[in-house]
RNA sequence: GGUGGAGUGGCCGAGAGGCGAGGCAGCGGCCUGCAAAGCCGUACACACGGGUUCGAAUCCCGUCUCCACCUCCA
């Protein structure tokens, strides 16, 4: 089997055939950078990145593009009110964008471009466009898309053209003057009095900035061709922002992207994050209450495509799960010494795995592989040979690899650091002596033991190779 | 109003005509000096009402409820 995705523009599931033969283009909106990351769009960002891990594990050379839409209205709006130029409100927290999704393990774009980098790109689209009668200038130096000359205006979200509603840009001001019909969508925005004379940019139609849409357009194409395999984005998306890049691209002469991918949302306690219902959660706030991988775990479990509900447990729950496999793989290695990345990275995936994830990145069902490989684990771990405990702690870790969630790369260097030497020296004179007491069977003294490391956070396990210990959670 | 998605056991969450995905929590057991971890066992689950079928959570009709998008959205 090969990978098949459900295509959101033609509502089916439809295998990628990639235009180029192994390779793809998948070009992914990324945020505006308004304001600070919260959890869904890092929701949305893991679920395109395990996209992008598995189409690379299926052996395709992937280019991803995510763009960085550094100027709209509500930048240069919030800027203004901050007393802050524009662009150095759209750099800080577009670094926020590029660290929170460091933090969760979400691997860089090939390439990252910005709005306002392209404007050349966009002038080139927007000439096309006007040369081809689909795109005229209004009367106060916009650039409208004119909707009547494009028949198929509304195929991305499956609306009749006569079903889709006005267009509100710049409603009911002096800007829409000349606009030839309410649904005609802007892809060139003049200033607007009091807007800093740097957020425009010289055009053969006057001075102004991009409009949203289109940046996207012109940016696929410049990075992608204007034929490539995979737009994706967030649900939101959907219309207006996509199925106004569809219709310029194509009445450009573009056949754009072949499947249209759509990340469902994450709703908090039932409902769409906002800051009115107080339960708008930035990214910052929520990784001080856990670890990365374990919000990585947790966005990662629900499949891309679903509204993820979340609420109260969803940590907590996260966080069992996460241990019981992390449990497994540093027991497991322990056991049979490092398995290699490089070891990892080659080895053949369960079939079940990989059919999941083929079956439109079906995750929920290749974490119920990862989990039955975890319990065949444990039980070699009891009473296996080494061999049978190695053989499934490389096929864990190769599968959680391909989800990001590989426990040996989140533990990261820490745990080889002086401290932790150190800490090590000293809980193995403790256990040295609660091994003395258990053999006299002072029982009272080896609990003692135990109980005062469990006080220092310190977790004591007794195993058939002996006691080991870890660092308890985070409370 | 238009368009789309959803309702699965205490909770989360896949599946999509016949074999009870998986996880979390609970209960019983094994192991343990006691624990922990692990293992084994443990569920009249598919919103409601009809229908089709030998058989429906899955298909059809109807009803109810929830969510999202409809020019700020990921």
């Amino acid at each position: 089997m090969t990978l098949h995705l459900y295509d959101s523009a033609s509502r089916t599931t439809r295998e990628l055939v990639p235009l180029r033969p192994g390779h793809v283009g998948l070009y992914v909106c990324g945020a505006t950078v308004q304001g600070p990351p919260h959890i869904g769009h890092v929701k949305t960002a893991v679920g395109f990145d395990v996209l992008v891990r598995w189409l690379r594990r299926s052996g395709l050379d992937v280019t991803f593009v995510r763009n960085v839409t550094d100027i709209d209205d509500k930048i240069l709006q919030r800027s203004a009110e901050e007393g802050v130029p524009w662009w150095a409100w759209a750099a800080r927290w577009e670094r926020e964008f590029t660290a929170a999704y460091d933090a969760v393990g979400v691997l860089p774009p090939t390439y990252e471009p910005r709005a306002t980098g392209h404007v050349i790109e966009m002038i080139e689209l927007m000439d096309r466009l006007l040369d081809k009668g689909h795109a005229y200038p209004g009367e106060a130096g916009d650039v409208w898309f004119d909707v009547r000359s494009w028949p198929e205006y509304g195929a991305l979200t499956n609306q009749r053209p006569d079903d889709v509603p006005a267009s509100d840009d710049a409603a009911g001001g002096p800007e829409e003057a000349g606009k030839r019909d309410p649904r005609d969508f802007a892809l060139w925005k003049a200033p607007k009095p009091g807007e800093p004379l740097d957020a425009s940019w010289p055009t053969p139609y006057g001075r102004g900035r991009p409009g949203w849409h289109l940046e996207c357009s012109a940016m696929a194409r410049r990075y992608l061709g204007s034929a490539f395999d995979i737009h994706g984005g967030g649900r939101d998306l959907r219309f207006p922002h996509h199925e106004n890049e569809l219709a310029q691209s194509r009445a450009a002469g573009d056949d754009f992207a072949g499947i249209w991918l759509h990340a469902g949302l994450l709703n908090v306690d039932g409902a769409k994050m906002s800051k009115s219902l107080g339960n708008f959660l930035l990214v910052w706030d929520v990784l001080a209450t856990t670890t990365p991988v374990v919000l990585r775990y947790a966005l990662t479990a629900a499949h891309y495509r679903s509204t993820f509900e979340w609420n109260a447990d969803t940590l907590p729950e996260a966080e069992a799960t996460w241990s019981r496999i992390a449990g497994f793989v540093e027991r497991a290695t322990e056991r049979t010494g490092t398995v290699p990345d490089a070891e990892v990275a080659a080895a053949e995936l369960p079939a079940g795995f990989a059919a999941a994830l083929d079956d439109d990145l079906n995750v929920p069902a290749a974490l119920a592989v990862v989990h039955e490989h975890v319990r065949a684990g444990n039980i070699a771990l009891a009473d296996g040979t080494p061999d049978e405990v190695r053989t499934e702690l490389v096929a864990v870790r190769a599968m959680l690899d391909v989800l990001g969630l590989d426990p040996v790369r989140w533990a990261g260097a820490g745990d080889e650091s002086r401290a932790t030497r150190a800490l090590d020296a000293l809980v193995t004179a403790e256990l040295a002596a609660r091994a003395k007491a258990r053999a006299e069977r002072d029982w009272a003294t080896a609990d003692a033991v135990r109980a005062r490391l469990a006080e220092a956070g310190i977790v004591v396990e007794d195993s058939p190779t002996g006691p080991r210990w870890t660092l308890g959670g985070e409370d």
